[in-house]
DNA sequence: ATTATGACTGCAG
DNA sequence: TCTGCAGCCATAA
């Protein structure tokens, strides 16, 4: 093999490639875009490039495995979050929970393939 | 170099 | 339904 050197990308590019590719009206969750950036296992670090995230990345459509918007450091985001899912078709039930069984993004693990 | 924390998840109680 | 514990990696101090 050849001995080339691997930049080592960051994984939260990856990880923000891979949020960019989750479709409107859709939602995935931290542990799906890291299996989707090649870090399956480290839901954590999709959290941290998120937090890096700016506005090229759609981050409202990212939440976690409860169907619930994730605590963060910014309080104010959580409801601006959930509107913006709401105006992209996504239902809120009680709880501000989401039904991950019909919203829940399905990436199709090829490779020539986009979203 | 080490320690603590974090936009997480899964399992147990 | 909720709370607590352990595991994983990156960033900050």
């Amino acid at each position: 093999m050849s001995s080339s050197k691997q930049p080592a990308p960051s994984s939260h590019l990856v990880i923000l490639e891979a949020v960019k590719r989750v479709p409107c009206g859709r939602v995935a969750t931290y542990g799906l875009i890291a299996k989707v950036a090649g870090l399956d296992g480290q839901p954590r670090l999709v959290g941290y490039a998120l937090r890096h995230a700016t506005d090229e990345v759609p981050w409202h459509r990212v939440v976690n495995a409860q169907g619930r918007i994730s605590p963060r450091a910014d309080p104010a985001c959580i409801p601006l979050q959930r509107t913006l899912l709401e105006s992209e078709g996504v239902e809120f039930g009680l709880g501000e929970r989401i039904d991950l069984r019909r919203y829940l993004w399905k990436p199709r693990l090829r490779r020539t393939d986009e979203d």
